[in-house]
DNA sequence: TTATATACAATCATGGTTGTATGTAAAGCG
DNA sequence: CGCTTTACATACAACCATGATTGTATATAA
């Protein structure tokens, strides 16, 4: 086959990571050959061999390249531009919902990092990078509830780093449920009312 | 070879499950060939085969054999044994963590479930199943939290079955951290003060 | 006591997957 | 304009894993 021009390259190289996306999301990591994905982006398996050395760094990729929306979720946690340090705290866990729902790629790239991979050998690392993210937000969790507290909506008695953890485990909680559920079941479960509740608890003069 | 009388059957068949748990882990589900698990089992796959019509199969017993222990955690959850309903919570959540602590063939099996099994094909039935307990667990923390409420425990305003809501995620999302942690990191988690703080956040007169 | 079902072991056939090696035509650079 | 590199396609070799089949000695039930 003819040489392609950089540009087309790179589009070929889309092209593979979005198969592999759908690939991965349907038969599970594992079960995944490098030939099912190249025929799902229409090309052999010599074009995933030269932009991928093997299947572990395809998945690397994939999720490189789709999970970098939500990243951006935790922004408000810190933002001076609520009312209080807990409404930001409640915003940044409803946009991280709010991005997922808005994005079927970011969606999918989840289900495939939680339910369709195992993580053994080459895969084991991916699991460290994962959980880094969550270990950003409970530091800036910390930092916003102890914002909360120096501005009085935090209900006197609570250590802001308790807090952090507990809201932690909840978002993470809240998130695994939320992704285990089939498609169709996902809208019953009310997680912003749930969010709500959450910040209700610890906030020092509760709203209806 | 000889046929064995049915004592020895169902011991080998324990082997088979215990072979079967070891590979699992150590391999990931997909990666586990039933000539391993034989191998392990020092039988051969004709054993296997014997047992368990295929690999889901034999993970769907894996899973039933090695997860009874834990299953009995939520016991505490209605029993009059506590001073309150709220320290029954308390229990049962620590309980479940202990018994995790105690039994390393829970955790192993825990383990693999959670990261070390793709949920597709015929393994998605295994999702249900394993969510299941959740709902249960659920149900009994609505009632809990009731009875906390009725006995004037409950910090006023909190609705209990948001409290149930709001408990479950922690708790999932707690047990999600814990396990994803490397076996020696583990114990840096203080998962009974996360317990003690959460529980704390709706007790009407927190204790120090 | 005998016939049959049991509890496996051993063998076979098949297909799927991986990595690599080679081929090739065009892009890009000097 | 020619040489080299790129961006793949194609072909090759080696390796499991699976399921089915067959064999067999012995519990066990009638």
């Amino acid at each position: 086959m003819a040489r392609k021009t950089k540009a087309e390259a790179e589009l070929t190289r889309l092209q593979i990571l979005d198969a592999a996306r759908r690939v991965f999301h349907n038969c599970g990591v594992s079960r995944s050959s490098l030939e099912k994905v190249a025929q799902e982006a229409g090309v052999t398996r010599g074009a995933v061999y030269w932009h991928f050395a093997n299947k572990a760094e395809l998945f690397f990729a994939v999720r490189e390249e789709f999970t970098q929306d939500v990243q951006a979720a935790d922004a408000a946690l810190l933002s001076d531009d609520f009312p209080d340090a807990l409404e930001g705290i409640a915003y940044s866990m409803l946009e991280f919902f709010r991005i997922l729902k808005a994005s079927p790629h970011a969606r999918q790239t989840f289900e495939i990092m939680m339910l369709r991979c195992e993580y053994v050998e080459e895969f084991t690392p991916v699991l460290q990078v994962v959980n880094e993210p969550c270990g950003d937000f409970k530091r800036k969790l910390g930092l916003a509830y102890q914002k909360a507290a120096s501005q009085g909506v935090l209900r006197p008695g609570l250590d802001p780093e308790d807090m952090a953890a507990d809201s932690l485990a909840f978002v993470t909680g809240l998130f695994n449920q939320w992704i285990s559920l089939p498609e169709e079941e996902r809208a019953l479960l009310d997680v912003s009312r749930l969010i709500g509740s959450h910040l209700n608890l610890r906030r020092r003069t509760p709203v209806a």
